[in-house]
DNA sequence: GCAAAATAATACATCAAGGTAGTATTTATG
DNA sequence: CATAAATACTACCTTGATGTATTATTTTGC
């Protein structure tokens, strides 16, 4: 039910950006905005540009923007492309046989529930989230 | 949307264990069944006698066995000894302050969700996912 | 009461996530 | 073209979760 901490820096990051996704965005300003160590997010920042979410510009006036619209970017790419995604599709026990013989008790408990935040995460983009769409 | 591994390893141990609720588990045979490591093993068991879920016998034919009904062990005490609740029932993105101010888009988006699966943990008992009853 | 079989406790080892520091590279602008 | 401001890269440090080993303690049963 929770991410590690990269993964919720860069939900923090791009959410941030995502208020004004023309925006370029220097990691100075989003370290001291987020509280977020400086290498620690330049590193980050770099992996969200090689995953495609956005861009850099280097040099004077540099800084991050978007690569694509926000209206394309799940919730579930984010975490796919920082911490992937399987623990969040696997069964809760790591019973990897479980889905076969089906004799995982918490499958059959929370099997329903689990794939209701899987499917929520897969279909609310960034977009969705800035305009506080309430998924049901 | 996940435990840690001894969080994972004390839910497969007392799921185990729940078959016959009336038994003395040795340590060595819970190691061998569930493929986790003695030494680690042990440790666990002795944190889940003093949480009170079981209780050991040393010396020969001892082992361990329920100290309660599994009818009154919820999911959540489990949870809640091995590795704490506060994440389960924290904000996905950390943000401390966001139930104050309810500027956090994902505690909208997921909060709803997020509760269900919360209940459910609460709620849930060993003896009833020994029974596999589904919840809705 | 001794030996065997079990848990208890403690100390140390390993590994990956997270954090820090220093240097290199790029680019806009005067 | 030199400088300042930005990102890129690389190497190392720290810490907590996990794993391992050793020794101590308890209890049963002969």
């Amino acid at each position: 039910m929770n991410f590690n901490k990269t993964t919720t820096y860069a939900f923090k990051v791009l959410i941030l950006m995502s208020h004004n996704d023309q925006l370029d965005y220097t990691s100075t300003y989003l370290s001291e905005k987020l509280n977020i160590q400086m290498q620690y997010l330049r590193r980050l920042l770099t992996d969200l540009s090689k995953a495609g979410f956005i861009q850099s510009k280097r040099g004077k006036n540099g800084g991050f923007v978007f690569a694509k619209s926000i209206k394309n970017i799940f919730l579930s790419d984010i975490i796919d492309a920082v911490e992937g995604l399987e623990k969040f599709n696997s069964c809760m026990l790591e019973n990897h046989d479980c889905n076969k013989e089906g004799k995982c008790s918490f499958h059959d408990a929370f099997g329903e529930i689990k794939n209701k935040m899987t499917d929520a995460l897969k279909t609310t983009t960034l977009f969705d989230l800035k305009e506080k769409s309430i998924i049901t």
